[in-house]
RNA sequence: GCGCCCGUAGCUCAGUCGGAUAGAGCAACGGCCUUCUAAGCCGUGGGUCGCUGGUUCGAUUCCAGCCGGGCGCACCA
């Protein structure tokens, strides 16, 4: 409706213009539809942007654009309000004209699935496989997939990906964690290192290893600890400088027993890693699977690494001249492209840096031919932006290329997640608590840039006040009414309803049926946003424009055309409601 | 110190690339079930949109500077 309306007004705008003897204004009249239904349905402020370069009053300009106004069928009437509006009034046709539309398509009805726009890949969660995601990834996956339904449901090409962090130094330290776990089950003890990952999931891959391997990974603790000397603890009260340089001496301790481990365990140290990935990982894709969330790939840094591309897509940037040596180690000039400073690629000791392996990732995915990127991060990892945004500038000379959505932080309402405390609550535990469909809709009820309060508390008691309630409610009430009327014998007649159309003039239903006007253009807008959320308010608005006419009318009534007519209303309203639920990952109830 | 995000009702949050009297849920209060599910609906109260300037017909929205909160500023990942 709004590019009809767009077209008119352009129309009348270039007439009046001719009429004035003047050049048209550069300007695309912007539609919006009103908030208050004694404006009509849409209102335009084109005559108040148009006054100053026309040199006309507003509302005189706005009469003038009136006489200039071509004649429409689906208009009823137009008028001029406040300091120089145009507001609209449609038609009924041009009102219930949705119905009909959202019946032939059916819960697509209002997506664009052709593909058409291009490809664009969506990475998201991308939790390193050191432990089971906590609540904060499951914002970050609740939002990936759901803005990837978006982008398909909006003619994208999409594609999924979990970037898998297995390769670097928490890879050793996991490996270190699980080797001495299995030592202690072997009977010895000994003071855990504070830097390593000390929680039951490490003991449940021990426990493994052991029962297959028996003691082949066994060493008398005297050889592990060896020339380690004493972990240095931090004190109470200790100063921010003070607990610094203990935590920086007590990760050199841990990289001491990443040594040994190596030394000790020759072959097996492999074998090791490769059972603490998979046990890591197998738990991440089995949360992940219960979120329904699906992946296209999962994509290994470690097979950057082995494939040799980790260096080979350096070497692009250093053919460029963007890499430089200094202090023993190679840099990359971010500065150029807007960093604040410039970047190690290979440290001194000439190991990759974790900046090099994932810039060698995103030149990958350029090279699969994906000219949008979008990347899911943590609000912590906005300082990373920059570097990698540079970086890809340098090669492909597009600033745009790259879209960092930042998911803000989750905080519970019974304190604060550490990660590694070892009893954080899981996102696992949260969807076995919540469910699937609550726990999705919840994440998505905030905007991602604005920190979200998960009252856990709330969640766990399964409490009504959880809006998805409200929006299954909907769908379930309309199942209901359709149940009803079977049990009665009596049978809907959607084309009586479709024909009688033009019985639906109550405010409710004109509520209702605008709500429903406006879904392909919100799909639109959250999609180029990125904002997911309004997809979850809209279900909300919907959802109560439903309740609020369900109160207020009967829809199986003894009037044939009229019940044939409502009930086609509400029909369009749960085929939308399925559609919109659909993209959000959760599944409509058809009783509550 | 520098950078990013945020500041809207008692609480949790929306506010559609500047629009008309700023919205929803929860909480408070008052109504509505012999009638398609009351997990619902209707109504009332509740606001200097952090502060101060600027841009203009018009600013919660854009800009600048303050104040307050969160998060970052590694040859870690």
């Amino acid at each position: 409706m709004k590019p009809y309306l767009q077209d008119l007004l352009t129309q009348a705008l270039t007439a009046a213009c001719a009429a004035l003897g003047k050049d048209t204004p550069a300007v695309t009249p912007v539609i919006d539809a009103t908030k208050d239904k004694s404006h009509g349905d849409f209102a335009t402020n084109l005559a108040m942007a148009c006054a100053k370069p026309l040199g006309l009053p507003p509302r005189k300009l706005a009469e003038m654009l009136l006489a200039h106004l071509p004649a429409s069928e689906r208009v009823a009437k137009v008028e001029i309000a406040g300091p120089g509006f145009i507001n609209f009034f449609l038609t009924g046709d041009a009102v219930t004209a949705v119905v009909p539309e959202i019946l032939n398509t059916g819960e697509s009805w209002g997506q664009d699935l052709s593909g058409a726009k291009g490809k664009v890949m969506v990475e998201f969660v991308s939790a390193n496989p050191t432990g089971p995601m906590h609540v904060g990834h499951g914002r970050g996956a609740a939002y990936g997939d759901t803005l990837a339904n978006l982008f398909a449901a909006t003619g994208y090409a999409v594609h999924r990906e979990y970037y898998i962090n297995d390769a670097g130094r928490q890879v050793d330290v996991l490996t270190m964690s699980v080797w001495l776990r299995y030592l202690e089950e072997g009977g010895v003890a000994f003071s855990f290192p504070k830097r390593g990952y000390p929680a039951d999931y490490i003991k449940f891959t021990a426990a493994k290893l052991r029962a297959v391997h028996g003691s082949a990974f066994q060493h008398p603790l005297e050889v592990v600890f060896e020339g380690l000397g004493v972990e240095p603890q931090v004190p109470e009260g200790a100063d921010d400088k003070t607990k610094d340089t203990i935590k920086l001496a007590q990760e050199k301790y841990a990289d001491g027993l990443i040594d040994r481990a190596r030394k000790l365990l020759g072959a097996h140290y492999g074998t090791i890693t490769q059972a603490a990935l998979a046990d890591q990982l197998a738990t991440i894709r089995s949360t992940l699977e219960s979120f329904n969330v699906r992946y296209d790939q999962w994509f290994s840094e470690q097979s950057l690494v082995d494939s040799g591309f980790a260096k080979t897509a350096i070497e692009r940037l250093k053919a460029k001249g963007f890499v430089y040596e200094k202090d023993g180690a190679q840099w990359l000039k971010t500065t150029d492209f807007g960093d604040e400073k410039d970047r190690v690629l290979f440290k001194a000791d000439g190991a990759a840096t974790y900046f090099a392996n994932d810039l060698a990732y995103h030149v990958d995915k350029l090279d699969r031919g994906y000219p949008l990127l979008v990347d899911v991060w943590g609000a912590d990892h906005h300082g990373y932006i920059a570097r990698v945004r540079a970086a890809i500038e340098m090669l492909t000379g597009r600033k745009d290329a790259l879209h960092v959505a930042l998911m803000q932080f989750v905080t519970l309402s019974s304190g604060k997640m550490g990660k590694r405390s070892g009893n954080f609550v899981t996102l696992q535990d949260l969807i076995d608590e919540v469910g699937p469909d609550s726990t999705r809709f919840f994440y998505l009820s905030r905007s991602h840039d604005q920190h979200l309060e998960f009252d856990i508390d709330l969640a766990r008691s399964q409490s009504n006040d959880n809006p998805v309630f409200y929006v299954q409610y909907a769908h379930a009430r309309i199942c209901s009414v359709f149940k009803q009327l079977a049990e009665k014998g009596g049978v809907h007649d959607e084309a009586l309803g479709l024909a009688s159309l033009a019985r639906l003039d109550t405010d409710e239903e004109k509520t209702l049926l605008t709500a429903l006007a406006r879904y392909p253009e919100l799909l639109r807008v959250a999609a180029a946003n990125r904002t997911p959320h309004t997809l979850a308010f809209y279900l909300q608005e919907l959802a109560a424009a439903l309740h609020g006419y369900y109160n207020q009318h009967k829809f199986l009534v003894d009037d044939a055309a009229l019940q044939a007519a409502r009930l086609t209303l509400i029909r369009a309203t749960q085929t939308v409601l399925r559609g919109a639920l659909g993209l959000l990952g959760v599944k409509p109830k058809d009783s509550m």
